[in-house]
RNA sequence: GGCGGCAUACCCAAGUGGUUAAGGGAGCGGUCUGCAAAACCGCGAUUCGGCGGUUCAAAUCCGCCUGCCGCCUCCA
């Protein structure tokens, strides 16, 4: 039974979709105006893998991820780069979903952009000032601002475990005066001369944050739906202002679950342009494989903040090579000529047994994914245990060892840390390394070492394995 | 000031009332080997920030204290 640690309730809780097995799930995608960070991909990974566990669990998951592609930031970078905001939108979009593939974050059923829902959103607008939820207030020349009236919401506050009082008393200087109350926020916002703008009842304008999330999840999966995701930083206020626009309309409940990512810390310290320590994705991705970023991200529970550090990372990259290597190690066997001798494969056997299991109970516990991970680490123990002595395994443990590859692709697919990837063996190098073989039976050793250091300087290395047999390891 | 979270070995990190406190990295010892190895095996917290309390039983529940962090303003 799965269960979910729900933001709206604090509670954990058993996972029981509205309408099963359907799950209909939305996560909150980039702003683009810039390139995402290593936070933000982590987010993305999170939810990529809560995704894929739905559908491993049966769940017929339909997963959208929005694209603001419209909004201040947006504005200020096309005025400082002096580019139509929509050429900044488009180039960073391509960018975005450029760092997703790369990190092997699966496409959303459907990936929809603000700019193309206008029609929604103000349609959305004009039914909250019809039931009384939104005022209209003088701007610009060109138009005149909506503003929800959170004070017509009674449950606003139910998501962040606020209440209305004490966020007026704490609000910040405000800037817009035409405010009923300071936390009041803008659902249509006039434009000034020169900025995008849309046509709409209320003059020239162009749509508000948190109405375009609200829009296009009942536009795309209706009113109500089983999970709503993000970062942390998005519980206050744009979940719970999404809250209010969309239960103030339809008095429906909106979403069932809402999930909450945690943030990643650069060396204890949050991630931020003012500390300058911002680190972007496409820098880390240069730096590291995909799937060691997804290990890493993955070592720590989603709700977790997540300390980066360089020591922490290549740490992390060090137990991914451990465990990539025992898919490298495992085929190496398939691919041998079995022996005829018996093997003791009672504790892979066992291993195998339980792998599944033991996942499953690790996701079903709110997604903790390093728990599931040691899972999949004590089977990649236990056929890299088998294989110790010998790259060669007799027709039983060939047996056994494929159903265990079997399980580790399966499982280790889920959470992304697999690779297809297989460096291939120069046949130069393969064959300097046979020929070494025989040297060493020979006692040339001073040859068969040179050989060694020659194959190191072409990018690989040979282990010596049990009964003269070698082994060849890409050098990294 | 309000709301919330966290504190587990040298480092990262599970564990949320009851067998020997997962897993990974580093370290150490060993195996194999002509040597080497980023290979394999073994070792490693009588103890879970501190102090009290509840309980037959607590890292796990309660209270207080200390320290760190997030949100309350754009932010994954």
């Amino acid at each position: 039974m799965l269960k979910v640690t729900n933001t709206l309730t604090g509670n954990k809780e058993p996972f029981t979709p509205i309408n099963p097995p359907e799950v209909k799930m939305y996560v909150c995608g980039p702003t683009v105006y810039g390139d995402i960070h290593i936070g933000n991909a982590r987010s993305q990974v999170n939810f990529d893998v809560i995704r894929k566990y739905l559908i491993y669990s049966g769940y017929k998951v339909t997963y959208v991820v929005n694209i603001t592609d419209i909004d201040d930031k947006i504005i200020k970078k096309s005025i400082e780069e002096k580019k139509e905001a929509k050429e900044i939108a488009e180039n960073y979009t391509q960018a975005y979903f450029k760092v997703m593939e790369k990190l092997g974050v699966q496409k959303a059923d459907f990936h929809p952009k603000a700019t193309e829902f206008i029609p929604d959103m103000i349609g959305l607008i004009a039914g909250l000032i019809e039931k009384g939820h939104a005022y209209v207030v003088p701007s610009t020349d060109l138009g005149k601002d909506v503003l929800f009236d959170s004070t017509t919401f009674k449950t606003y506050g139910k998501l962040s475990g606020k209440n209305l009082e004490e966020l007026q008393e704490g609000a910040r200087v405000e800037k817009n005066e035409a405010k009923k109350s300071p936390i009041d926020f803008v659902l249509w916002k006039a434009s000034k001369p020169g900025e995008p703008q849309w046509d709409s009842p209320w003059g020239k304008g162009r749509p508000g944050w948190h109405i375009e999330c609200s829009t296009m999840v009942r536009k795309i999966l209706g009113d109500s739906i089983d999970i709503h995701g993000g970062g942390v930083d998005l519980i206050f206020p744009h979940h719970e202002n999404e809250i209010a626009q969309c239960e103030g309309f339809t008095e429906k409940p909106y979403v069932k679950y809402w999930l909450h990512n945690g943030f990643i810390e650069i060396s204890g310290q949050k991630m931020s342009k003012s500390l300058g320590n911002i680190w972007k994705a496409k820098a880390a991705l240069a730096d590291y494989r995909p799937e060691v970023l997804r290990y890493f991200f993955l070592s720590a529970h989603y709700r977790s903040g997540l300390n980066y550090d360089q020591d922490i990372l290549e740490a992390n990259k060090r137990g991914w090579e451990e465990f990539n290597l025992t898919f490298q190690r495992v085929e190496e066997a398939l691919n041998s000529p079995p022996v005829d001798y018996p093997m003791d494969l009672l504790e892979l056997r066992l291993a195998i047994d339980e792998v599944e299991a033991k996942f499953k109970e690790a996701m079903d516990d709110d997604f903790n994914t390093p728990k599931a991970t040691a899972a999949l680490f004590d089977l990649a123990r236990e056929t890299r245990r088998v294989l110790s002595q010998t790259p060669r395994v007799s027709v039983g443990a060939k047996s056994l060892l494929g159903e265990a590859l079997d399980k580790l692709n399966l499982l280790g697919g889920i959470l992304g840390i697999v690779t297809a990837e297989r460096v291939s063996i120069p046949k130069e190098v393969e064959e300097l390394a046979q020929a070494r073989v025989q040297m060493k039976k020979d006692r040339k050793f001073k040859e068969a070492d040179e050989i060694r250091a020659k194959v190191m300087e072409m990018g690989f290395i040979i282990e010596d394995v049990q009964g003269g047999q070698f082994r060849i390891l890409p050098k990294k």
